[in-house]
Formats: C-alpha cells, sequence, structure tokens
DNA sequence: CGCATTTCCTGGTAGC
DNA sequence: TGCTACCAGGAAATGC
C-alpha cells in the first residue's frame, strides 16, 4: 500500500478534511493536516507513515478491515467510509478510508512522537531490512517467555509480522506456535527468520492477502491467499506431510498449524501436566 | 516492568 | 425467512 500511495500522494497539499468518524484516540487531530504537503509515503511494520511539511506526521493503520482508496467506495461500503482528505492536484484528488469496524486508525501527530502509539514506539525491526539479522533475532527471542507466535504478534521482535504471516511462518519453519520464545534452538531461530522474510516478500509480491476486505488503492485484491499453507486451512491437509491441520488458540489468537510437522522441541516446556514422548501420541498442544 | 486479559466494532455465518 | 448468538482480530487499556 505504501508503494501504491507514494507516486499518488507525494507533494500534494492536504486542502480540505472530512472526519466521518466520532473523535477519539484513533481520529485525532485530523484538521491540522489542513494546509500541509505531504513530503513522503513511508511505512513501520504495519503503520503508514506520512510526514507533512508544517512538522505533523499523518498515522494511519489498517486495522482489519481498514482500506485507503483513491475513490468512492461502491454502495453500501460508502456508509463506512471514516475520513476524506481533499487533496491538491489532479483527479483522483480524494483519499478515502474505508474502515467497516473502526478498528483502524487515522490520526495526525507532531513527527515521530509516538507517546500514545506504544506498539510503533516499541517497534521492533524491519523484517526485510539489512538490521533484522538472525542474531538480532534469536537476542529478541532469548529475551522472552512468551510462546513464540504471542511474541511475533506483540511486534518486538520484528516489525509487521500479523496472525496470518505468523501461521505462515511458523508452519514454513516447522515451529510450535506455543514453544517459548526463549527455548527456540539455534536452527529453528535461524529457519523461523528466514521464514519471516520469505513469506513477508512473497506476499508483497502478490499485492498482500485479500480474504474478504483488504484491497489495494485500486481496488484490486491481493493474491497471496491462494499460496497460504496454515491459516485458514484447519482441518485440511498439510501440504508437506499430508496430516490433518488444527486450530487451537493461542495469545488469544486462532492459530494454525501441523501437529505433525510443528513439534514442541526437545527441553521446551510441555503444556500443563503433559508428557510425550511417543512420535505417534496424541496430538501435541 | 512484563505478561495476560479485556475491550473496541460490525459483517458474516451457524443454528434454530 | 428471520431471528439470535457468536466469531474474526491489531493494538490499546486494564488487571495482576
Amino acid at each position: 500500500m505504501r508503494r501504491e500511495l507514494a507516486p499518488w500522494l507525494t507533494g500534494r497539499a492536504v486542502t480540505g478534511v472530512e472526519l466521518l468518524a466520532p473523535r477519539g484516540p484513533k481520529y485525532r487531530d485530523l484538521e491540522r493536516a489542513q494546509g500541509q504537503t505531504v513530503e513522503s509515503v513511508s511505512r513501520r511494520g504495519k503503520f503508514l507513515l506520512l510526514p507533512l511539511s508544517g512538522g505533523d506526521e499523518l498515522v494511519i493503520h489498517l486495522g482489519m478491515t481498514g482500506v485507503v482508496s483513491s475513490s468512492e467506495p461502491a454502495g453500501k461500503a460508502s456508509e463506512h467510509v471514516r475520513v476524506r482528505l481533499r487533496l491538491s492536484g489532479a483527479d483522483p484528488n480524494t483519499l478515502h478510508f474505508h474502515d467497516p469496524r473502526r478498528f483502524g486508525r487515522f490520526l495526525v501527530v507532531r513527527a515521530g512522537e509516538y507517546a500514545n502509539l506504544p506498539t510503533l514506539a516499541a517497534l521492533g525491526p524491519e523484517p526485510l531490512a539489512d538490521a533484522f539479522t538472525t542474531e538480532a533475532f534469536a537476542r529478541s527471542l532469548a529475551a522472552s517467555s512468551m510462546a513464540v507466535k504471542a511474541y511475533l504478534l506483540s511486534q518486538r521482535p520484528v516489525a509487521g509480522v500479523g496472525n496470518i504471516y505468523a501461521d505462515e511462518a511458523l508452519w514454513r519453519a516447522r515451529v510450535h506456535p506455543r514453544t517459548p520464545a526463549a527455548r527456540l534452538p539455534a536452527a529453528k531461530v535461524a529457519a523461523l527468520h528466514g521464514a519471516i522474510r520469505e513469506v513477508l516478500a512473497a506476499s508483497i509480491a502478490a499485492h498482500g492477502t485479500t480474504l474478504s476486505d483488504y484491497r489495494t488503492v485500486n481496488g484490486q485484491s491481493g493474491s497471496f491467499g491462494t499460496f497460504l499453507d496454515a491459516y485458514g486451512r484447519a482441518g485440511q491437509p498439510c501440504r508437506r506431510c499430508g496430516r490433518e491441520l488444527r486450530r487451537s488458540l493461542v495469545g488469544q489468537r486462532g492459530t494454525v498449524f501441523c501437529p505433525n510437522c510443528q513439534r514442541l522441541v526437545a527441553g521446551a516446556h510441555p503444556a500443563r501436566g503433559a508428557t510425550r514422548s511417543s512420535p505417534r501420541g496424541p496430538a501435541d498442544d
């Protein structure tokens, strides 16, 4: 989305701001954008960051169902347009933020001041940047006792991994989502590090994953959904071993994994009260 | 502080 | 068909 927005928005002035949602922590100080020019369109994790010429910064997070588009959503979808920004320059010159569930954010802050955005302030390294090394990832994981999947979702070890890509990366790396982060063996850390980068790069190349809501700026669907190996496939056969994928909750999030390929590593704490020794024993979650 | 739990919100769907 | 109940989840707020 950053890639699609940059050529459209860079250098345009905000000439009008229309807020159709109740003001609140998710929709704050938007009127301050009025009269400022978008200097660039950047991104940290899942946050879009648009520095403005007056020293402010427009912060956009899509949440679950947010969509930024250059045209008015068709039909009933237009009821859930929360923000319209009128822009200087040629058509299309209106940015629409469509957000049915209001899980998204669209707000203006002083540039770089993220006191009210703690996840952004403490965001881990960009997954595709050189700074995200296996060693840095290993150090971060070693500091947490959380289930590795829950820790990934916290955005601290690496930025931008949400529920879909966490399940996909863990499946690819053959890591059980409940493995305590600090107990991942070095080889698994390296595999997971590589899998995160691969799955995100592949999804970006496919313009993202459209389940039902996500659209690119031009209203197109992303095609990565057809490549998913784990997410949304509970009850279907694992594409590696053929065993049925299982669904459970990890950190209160729906989680799909292969109980055969993704095992709790030896030395990791088994689930409370459970013992496991037989490779053909009960499913290990 | 660190981690777990709850909250926000509405379209879609399962069940009756 | 129409109703109710519940589920989906990113990040913040709250609880411990």
